[in-house]
RNA sequence: GGCCGAGUACCCAAGCGGUCUACGGGAGCGGAUUGCAAAUCCGUAAUUCGCGGGUUCGAAUCCCGCCUCGGCCUCCA
């Protein structure tokens, strides 16, 4: 069966066919801007990217996916496309200055807060760390080929060539005020990925258009390619005079330089649609003279979180790391993230967090099951083999992962049976879309405080029960739920976990 | 105002015209187990799919209208 997948630029549901049959698929992701950690919502866009990345895998496809790291920073009222009010990574070393007055410098960090690129770097590093916890293949490749992962500071040069190559096929000009826009008058195609057509954006207008800089530009929804500003924080030489680029340029310059001038597909959050894909398309095919950029478009709808919009204000704002602080594994969260069909929006709660948690630990606990008799002499086909095709064919009806996952446990709930070699591999190869067996501890080393004083009161407990005390073994339990912590009696002793 | 999506049990969620008295998971409830719990195992839940019409032999699934929620209309994953 091929693999069908709903294409944001159709409207509609499409078998996948790659560009070259016999080499890699190329994927290109909007990855993190980083003048802060990635809180979930951006999670779960870069996680059904590696869902797709490693779907793709499953069905037998070699994928070149690259995920780009936005270290430029753009500005703080970029309302009016033109650039304006404060450099984003400069308000992010300010963050960085306060916190390190107050003492609340998160560990580690000795950076230089004037510096933007230390300040991109300290993010992006802190990024790179959550990804990998994730399970983000793409940022697992970075260590060896840090290519994947391009950073726009690098890659100016790319970027002028492409305005240059703009300017020159007459896509764009340099304006009264010396900044250099794209005419999207220019392409007749602007508006197809988005429906923000030309007549449509007039109409809507949505009262974000400075009418000071409205006045240089040749069309109102013509867009800055680069500004000179010789002031500002981040800055390069170019043939428009010392500045910096716009902030659509950065995919398709990377794009092109690491894909080539047509890809197969490209995924982001659904807020990027428009502007910020449309304008990529207009550059990228204007560049290339192709009819496509990209040829399918993956667009992951938003994350809510407890029924509300994720806000800082409303209290309901997370990141990777603070949850991976309170104690979830990273295969909960990745999990939670991915387990809604990327096309409607997600409801992130705890207690969707212990669903996951619960799923995923019956899942390991069936595979220790099969390791534990890998030699019992057992053969043939069992469940996990027989679950295989379906979970496939799951995935390949447009990344169907909820069905997917209840192949799973509909296998695992099923007698064990068959060679449990092969259904060890079978379930591993369900896993390796999954990607949360091999991530199912928590991240957060537990206090050797606490510790201790969970072994006393798990020793007190131990005692009181031999002695049948039972009111005192009970308070001891009492204790250890205060500290929250959950114990588990096996024939093997006790144990015990921190409860989420 | 324009353009997109979505509304299924207490919660998350599949379903794409008949095989749906609607897949899974969690919570709850009953039982086994346990000193009591937790964990585990067994059993158990919507005759109904936001509301109202329509098409059809047949609709959660298609069409029309309405209501509610979410996204975009140049910050945002």
């Amino acid at each position: 069966m091929p693999l069908r997948l709903y294409n944001t630029l159709t409207k509609s549901t499409q078998d996948f066919v790659p560009i070259d049959p016999t080499g890699a698929v190329r994927f290109y992701s909007c990855g993190p801007t980083v003048y802060d950690d990635a809180h979930i919502g951006n999670f779960r866009s870069f996680l059904n990217a590696d869902l797709l990345r490693r779907t793709l895998e499953l069905c037998g496809y070699q994928v070149r996916h690259v995920m780009n790291i936005t270290d430029v920073g753009h500005m703080t009222e970029d309302d009016n496309a033109d650039g304006g009010g404060e450099d984003k990574m400069s308000l992010a070393g300010r963050r960085i200055a306060e916190a390190k007055k107050s003492g609340k410098l998160p560990a580690g960090a000795d950076i230089d807060p004037s510096n933007p690129y230390a300040v991109a770097e300290f993010y992006a590093s802190r990024f790179l760390e959550d990804a990998r916890h994730l399970g983000l293949k793409v940022a697992e490749e970075e260590r060896t080929q840090p290519q994947l992962m391009p950073r726009p500071t690098r890659c100016v040069k790319e970027m002028i060539a492409l305005v240059s190559a703009l300017i020159a096929r007459g896509n764009a000009y340099v304006a009264s005020d010396g900044v250099v826009y794209f005419s999207v008058t220019s392409f007749a195609a602007y508006g197809q990925l988005s429906g923000n057509t030309l007549d449509k954006l007039r109409e809507g207008e949505g009262g974000r258009i400075d009418a000071a800089h409205q006045a240089v530009k040749r069309h109102p929804a013509d867009f800055m390619l680069w500004k000179p500003d010789p002031t500002h924080i981040m800055r390069w030489p170019s043939p428009w005079g010392e500045g910096y680029p716009g902030w659509h340029l950065e995919c398709s310059a990377m794009a092109e330089m690491l894909l080539g001038d047509e890809i197969d597909l490209h995924s982001g959050g659904e807020d990027n649609i428009f502007p910020h894909h449309e304008c990529e398309v207009a550059q990228s095919c204007c560049a290339s003279g192709l009819p496509h950029f990209s040829r399918v478009w993956f667009h992951t709808r938003h994350l809510q979180v407890e029924g509300e919009k994720m806000s800082k204000s409303k209290g309901n704002f997370f990141t990777a790391r603070d949850l991976f602080a309170k104690g979830v594994t990273p295969a909960a969260l990745r999990l939670e993230l991915t387990r809604t069909h990327y096309r409607t929006n997600s409801n992130f709660t705890m207690q969707g967090l212990r669903d996951s948690q619960r799923m995923i630990d019956r899942w390991c606990a069936a595979d220790a099951a099969l390791l534990a008799r890998e030699n019992d002499g057992a053969v043939g086909v069992g469940p996990m083999q027989r679950a295989l095709a379906e979970f496939k064919a799951a995935l390949e009806d447009d990344l169907n992962i909820a069905r997917s996952v209840s192949v799973i446990n509909i296998a695992i709930s099923e007698p064990p049976s068959g060679s449990a070699h092969e259904e060890r591999a079978a379930l591993a190869r369900m896993n390796s879309v999954l990607g949360v067996l091999e991530r199912n501890a928590p991240l957060v080393a537990e206090s050797d405080d606490l510790a201790t004083k969970v072994e006393a009161l798990l020793e007190q407990r131990k005692q009181a029960r031999a002695a049948k005390d039972f009111a005192a073994s009970d308070r001891a339990r009492d204790e250890l739920t205060a500290l929250g912590v959950r114990i588990k009696d096996t024939p093997q002793g006790t144990t015990w976990e921190r409860a989420v």
